[in-house]
DNA sequence: ATGGCTACTTCTAGTAGA
């Protein structure tokens, strides 16, 4: 089995990519998407079952929304951080094939003078607890999504150009360090990967072709799913074709 | 170099993404 995140960035414009991934991609048995921007009654919920998957999802529109394509049923479906109060849809738990699956789509902040900064650090506070009460409950557990944080600088194709803005702030690298506290590990660096790996890149100036991206959106894993995890890899195969979402899939293979 | 590109909504020009 293998489960896999995309930042689809509207899932209205990428849906026949995200099926024909779909197809091409038979071991996926779990999908997470972000940006989504659909509200709840317009989701082509119809489409995907028709295509033989079962679905989750919580949307807004415009903005935001996530979702969860499944071959397995999705069970025990939680919308957002409970207690925590926010009018975004972001975040989508649920378990797949014994699975407990955390889909983010983590604020991106802006930058650091932005409002949307410190709900971008108030937001990561509250999946931490939320990761903390979820991992003693399920110790299979993966945390997938567009995490909107390069935690290191190789996960940044300029640093220089980069350093001190949003994305790779401190208080945000310190979040996603105290993530792997709680004992999860990045499970693309689990294993030997190419230099200058990314799953994001500018839609300007030809940002894909010279490859001048970040890496941020990721797959973490609690200690007894790490164990049963093969490979982590980018698929970069759907910035290719054509109008392409920003984002690329990232798949871990488990078992 | 504050541009560049894409998606969205509806003051089709302005906001947001990252």
């Amino acid at each position: 089995m293998k489960i896999a995140t995309w930042n689809v960035n509207s899932l209205k414009v990428r849906l026949p990519q995200v099926l024909d991934w779909m197809a091409a991609n038979p071991e996926v048995t779990a999908l997470c998407l972000q940006e989504t921007k659909m509200d709840d009654p317009v989701f082509p919920q119809a489409e995907i079952e028709a295509a033989g998957y079962h679905v989750a999802f919580a949307g807004q529109k415009t903005y935001n929304g996530v979702a969860i394509i499944a071959r397995a049923p999705i069970e025990d479906v939680v919308i957002n951080v409970p207690g925590f109060d926010d009018p975004q849809k972001r975040l989508i738990t649920a378990t797949v094939n014994g699975v407990r699956l955390i889909g983010a789509y983590i604020p991106n902040g802006q930058d650091l003078e932005s409002d949307k900064y410190p709900y971008k650090l108030a937001w990561l506070e509250a999946l931490l607890q939320w990761l903390q009460a979820q991992l003693q409950q399920y110790p299979q557990l993966a945390l997938l999504g567009d995490y909107n944080i390069a935690p290191e600088d190789r996960d940044v194709h300029d640093i220089k150009k980069w350093a001190g803005g949003v994305l790779v702030s401190p208080p945000e690298r310190e979040a996603f360090a105290r993530m792997l506290a709680l004992g999860l590990s990045d499970a693309f660096r689990h294993f030997e990967q190419p230099e200058k790996s990314f799953s994001w890149w500018d839609y300007r100036g030809f940002s894909f072709k010279k490859n001048a991206g970040l890496r941020i959106d990721h797959i973490l894993m609690s200690p007894a799913l790490l164990a049963r995890c093969s490979s982590c890899v980018i698929d970069v195969e759907p910035r290719k074709h054509e109008r392409p979402s920003d984002h690329t899939p990232v798949i871990a293979t488990l078992d």
